[in-house]
DNA sequence: TTGGTGTGCTAAATCGTTTTAGGCTAACCA
DNA sequence: TGGTTAGCCTAAAACGATTTAGCACACCAA
C-alpha cells in the first residue's frame, strides 16, 4: 500500500496541490484561499490521515528539522541523560535529534559529521574531540549552527556550553585541604580535551594557592581505551603504596573503577582518606560509605544548548559565538 | 558556499549527470562505461570531496538507509547500552540508527512512529507498550521490518527478541527459597508490559512448585510515574513491618530505590536477608555488599535484532515472524 | 547490403514537496 | 466604458538524486 500524497488529497479536494500545500502550511489566509476551501481540504486530510513526506519537503527546502547529536558514548550515564534531556525539549519545540557515538575515535567523528551533512540536519550539537577543527570549521564556513558542549575545541570559534571544570576541581581539592588532607592524589585520563586539562588545572592551581608542592607521583593518567581491569590495577597501586589521603576522580567511570580498587585493596574511606569524584552517579550515593561528587547541573546544560541553536536557527545573520560557563555543585556526602 | 551538486560534477567532468550516477553507485561495469571516463569521475569526485545527497537519494530510491529505534527511555543504562551496541553494528553495515524515547506515553509512541513514517526509515526496532498495536500492524501491512524487543505485544504479529524474563524470575526466587528464605517480596511496577508480567508470574510460578502460597502482602506495585521518594517509602513500610527474608526488583531502577529504602530502615542484607535484582547495574558490584542481579546478555541481543532486521531488509518478500527468547544469567554476589 | 549485437554514453521522467509568478473573475470607481 | 483592484486559485519550476529507454557508432556475419 503505497502511501498518500499531497497529490492524492489535491485531486480528492478537486483543488490543485498548490493550494493543499499553502493549507498544510498554514498559509491559506496569507494567500487568500477561502473558508470553505480550507474546510474542505482539512477535512480531507484528517480522514485520510495524511501525512506529509518530510524526505520531499526537506529535499525542497534545504532543512530537515533535524539537529545532530555527536557525543563520545551514549552508554556512558553523562551523555545519555543529556541527550534524554536534550532530545525531550528539542522535540517540544518540534525538532527531532538524531545522535550517534564517536567513541574518542577522530575517523569516526569525522564521518559522523559527513553523514549528518548528507542529510542536511539543521544543526549540530558536538561533544567534541581533538582533530576535527577543520571539518567543524567547514560546517560553520556553510553556515550551520555548531554549538559544543562539555568540551570545547580553543581553535574554532563557534558556541560552546560547559561546566566550570576549572573551579569544580579548584573547589574539591580546597575541601580537602580545609579538611586539613596533605598528600591529594588525582586520577585523570590521557586523552586530550580541554575538559581533561580544566579539571587537572584547578588541582594544580589549588595546591599551589595552599602552598602545597605539586608531585607527579599522585597523578595517574588512565590511558583512555584500556580495559578495566588494568585501570583497577593501576589504581591500586597509586592508593596503596603512598599516604595519600584523599583522591579526585576526573570521571565517574574511573571512580567507579577507583571504588573497585579501593574495594580490593581494603582501604577504607572516612576521616583519614576522603573521595570526590567528578559527574555524580546512583552508584555514588548508595556506596557505604556514600561518595561525594561534582554535579553538573544537566538541566541547564540541555536548555542552554537547546536554547543556543533555537536563537541561531531562528535568525538569518551569524550570531557572534557565546561561552556559557555554568557553574557546578560539590556535593559532600557522609 | 552551497554544496556540490551531482551536476557540478557532471559538468566538470564533461558527461552526463547519468554516468555519474552510475559511477558513483558501482553499476559502470554493468552499464559499460569506459574505464577511462571511471578515473576521470572518481578524480573528481575525490578532488572536490562531493557526497551525495541523502535526501534526494531517499526520494527516489525510497529508502534511508536509516533504522528507527523506539526505547521507553534512553537514560535508562539497560536501554543506553542497548542502543548503543545496536548503533554500532548498524553502523558497520552501512545503517544509522535514530532513536527517541516514548516515556512509557502511548501518544508520543505513536507521534514517534507517525515521525518515523514520514522520514521513511527502512526499519522499526521497537520497545513496544500497550496501545500501539494498529500503528505497528499499519507499519506492517505497509511491508515494513518491525522488530519488538525486551517486551513483546502478543496481539501482533511480528518478530521478537528478548530474554527469558520467565525463567530468570523463576529462577531467583528458586535460589532464595534453596537458601531457605520462606517470605519471599515481589517488587514491581503496575505498567502493563509483557516483560514485566512475565517476571511476575515466574515469581508465582516457583512459589507455587514449592508450595509456597502467594500473599499479595509481599508484591508491592509501583506506579509508574511517581517520585522516587514516594516509591522509597513505599518499599520501607514493605520491608519494616514484614518478615520478609528475601526480595526481587523486577527493574533495576527499583532496585537502586529498594536500596536505598533499605539504608534509611537499616535492613542489613547478609545470611537473613537477601536481594536480586532485575538488569544489572554498575552500583550493585560496588554495593556494600554486593548485589546480585539478572544479567541480560545486551551484546547477544542487539547481535539478534540487527540479524532480524538485516535479513528483513535484504529479502524481498516478507519472512514469517521469529522470537528468539535469550536465556539470562543469574549473578550471585556475596 | 542488411540485420544483429555490443559498446559507450545520455535525455528525460520521476520521487513529493514548496514557492514564484501569474491567470481569471467580479466588483468598484471615475 | 474601461481601468484598477481584490479575491481566489493554479501551472510549472525547482530541490538532487536514480533509472528507464534508447541513440549512435562499430563490427561482424550472411
Amino acid at each position: 500500500m503505497k502511501s498518500l500524497s499531497i497529490k492524492d488529497i489535491a485531486v480528492k479536494a478537486n483543488v490543485s496541490i498548490t493550494t493543499v500545500s499553502f493549507i498544510i502550511n498554514g498559509k491559506a489566509k496569507e494567500k487568500s484561499i477561502s473558508e470553505a476551501v480550507i474546510e474542505k481540504v482539512k477535512k480531507i486530510i484528517e480522514e485520510s490521515g495524511y501525512k506529509p513526506n518530510q524526505i520531499a519537503r526537506s529535499l525542497r527546502t534545504g532543512n530537515s528539522n533535524i539537529i545532530g547529536l555527536i557525543i563520545e558514548d551514549i552508554s556512558n550515564s553523562f551523555f545519555s541523560r543529556i541527550a534524554r534531556l536534550i532530545e525531550d525539549k528539542a522535540y517540544k519545540r518540534g525538532y527531532k535529534i538524531i545522535y550517534s557515538s564517536t567513541e574518542n575515535n577522530v575517523d569516526k567523528a569525522k564521518e559522523l559529521i559527513n553523514l549528518f551533512k548528507s542529510r542536511k540536519v539543521d544543526a549540530y550539537i558536538i561533544s567534541p574531540i581533538k582533530g576535527i577543527e577543520e571539518d567543524v570549521q567547514m560546517l560553520l564556513d556553510d553556515g550551520n549552527p555548531v554549538i559544543f558542549f562539555d568540551r570545547n575545541l580553543p581553535d574554532v570559534d563557534t558556541s560552546y556550553v560547559g561546566a566550570d571544570h576549572f573551579n569544580a576541581s579548584y573547589q574539591s581539592i580546597q575541601s580537602f585541604i580545609d579538611q586539613g588532607k596533605k598528600n591529594i592524589a588525582l586520577v585523570t585520563t590521557d586523552i586530550n580535551v580541554a575538559q581533561i586539562t580544566e579539571r587537572h588545572d584547578g588541582y594544580k592551581k589549588a595546591l599551589e594557592d595552599n602552598g602545597i608542592a605539586y608531585n607527579d607521583d599522585l597523578v595517574l593518567k588512565i590511558h583512555f581505551n584500556q580495559e578495566e581491569n588494568e585501570t583497577i590495577a593501576q589504581i591500586k597501586s597509586l592508593l596503596e603504596n603512598k599516604k595519600v589521603d584523599a583522591v579526585l576522580f576526573v570521571t565517574n567511570y574511573l571512580a567507579i573503577s577507583g571504588l573497585k580498587a579501593l574495594k580490593q585493596i581494603d582501604k577504607k574511606i572516612g576521616d583519614d582518606f576522603a573521595v570526590i569524584a567528578y559527574d555524580d552517579h546512583e552508584a555514588f550515593e548508595l556506596h557505604t560509605p556514600r561518595i561525594s561528587a561534582i554535579q553538573q547541573p544537566l538541566e541547564e546544560i540541555a536548555e542552554a544548548i537547546i536554547k543556543l541553536i533555537l536563537n541561531r536557527l531562528s535568525s538569518k545573520g551569524k550570531l557572534p559565538a557565546e561561552e556559557l560557563i555554568i557553574p557546578t555543585r560539590l556535593v559532600l556526602r557522609d
